[in-house]
DNA sequence: ATTTGATTTAGAATAATTCTAAACTATGTT
DNA sequence: AACATAGTTTAGAATTATTCTAAATCAAAT
C-alpha cells in the first residue's frame, strides 16, 4: 500500500491509460514518494526512499518509472550542472533555485504569464515547447531549510 | 601557433594573471578552438578540434582548460539534460534554444535587461549571481544550419 | 643552476545512467 | 479456465562523461 490520495491516483492513471501503459504498483510507489516530500530527490535518493515502502524494487525499475512518469508530464525533471537528475512533481510554471552552499533546489513560483512571455522574445523561426529557467546563488542567512 | 587575435589573447592572459595562473599554449589553443567555431562543441568535440592544431594534448588537458577558462570567466558551460557539457564563449547576456530534432543549440540574443530583470521577481532571500534560461522545441522547416 | 610550484599527461577510477535478457504479471481471447 | 500476447520488472553488465592520480614536464624565482 502506498499513500497516493485518490486525485493523485486518478491522475496517475488517467495519464497512463492515456498512453497505453499500466498502473502498477511501482509507478504508483514511486509517484507517492514524489509526492510526498517536494524536495528535488535524485534517482538515488527516490530509489531508498521507494525501498523503504516496497523492499523488493530495484534501481533500474525506479529509473524506468521516473522516465515513464516524465513522459506522461506527470513528473518533471530538472537538470542541475552535472550533477545527478533531480525529480519535480510541480507541474504550475515555476524556476528553480539552486543554492551554492547547500545544493538544494527550491522551486521558486512565477508571477502567472511570465513563463510563457519569455517563449515571445525567442525569434519567429524558433517554437519552444519547453522553458527552463534557473537561478543560482546564496540563500540569505538563516532561510535555508 | 594558434588563431586567437591579439584581443582574446589579451583577455585571456588578462583573465588568467588576474587569478594568478599562467597563459600556456594548451589554454590558449583550446580558448581559440571555441572562438572558431561558436557551435557549442563538447568537450570531445573540443579535443577533436584542438588535436588538429596541437597533436600531442590530452583529453584530460583539454578538461582542463575547459574548467580554468570556465572560471575566469571567459567560458560558459552550457548544460542540456543529461548530454554531455557544452561550451560557449559568448559573454553577452544570452539564452538557449536547443532543437529537439538535430540536438543542436544555438544562442537567443535577450533584449538588453531581460536576464537582470528575470532575477528581480526571485523571492528576498534569494540572491542569484548566475540566470541561466533554456528553451526547447524546434526549429522552423529550412531554418536548421 | 636549483628549487618551487604550476601544468600537462596517460591511464585508472568513478558515478550516473542505460542496456540486456530472463523472469514475471496482467490482459484479452478462445 | 487455459493460453497467447504484450507490458513490466529485475539483476547485473555495459556505457559514457568526467574526475582522479601520480609521474613527467615546464616556467618562474631565487
Amino acid at each position: 500500500m502506498n499513500s497516493l490520495k485518490q486525485m493523485d491516483r486518478g491522475a496517475l492513471s488517467d495519464a497512463l491509460d492515456h498512453s497505453g501503459q499500466r498502473t502498477t504498483p511501482q509507478r504508483e510507489t514511486v509517484f507517492s514518494v514524489l509526492l510526498d516530500e517536494r524536495d528535488h530527490p535524485t534517482a538515488d535518493e527516490v530509489y531508498a526512499r521507494t525501498k523503504s515502502r516496497m523492499p523488493t524494487i530495484s534501481i533500474a525499475t525506479v529509473y524506468n518509472c521516473l522516465e515513464t512518469l516524465v513522459n506522461c508530464g506527470l513528473v518533471k525533471q530538472v537538470n542541475i550542472e552535472r550533477e545527478p537528475t533531480r525529480y519535480c512533481p510541480n507541474l504550475a510554471p515555476h524556476a528553480h533555485f539552486h543554492c551554492r552552499d547547500t545544493g538544494r533546489v527550491y522551486d521558486v513560483p512565477m508571477p502567472s504569464g511570465m513563463m510563457s512571455d519569455l517563449a515571445k522574445v525567442l525569434p519567429g523561426e524558433y517554437s519552444a515547447d519547453s522553458v527552463e529557467l534557473v537561478f543560482r546563488g546564496h540563500l540569505a542567512k538563516g532561510k535555508e531549510k
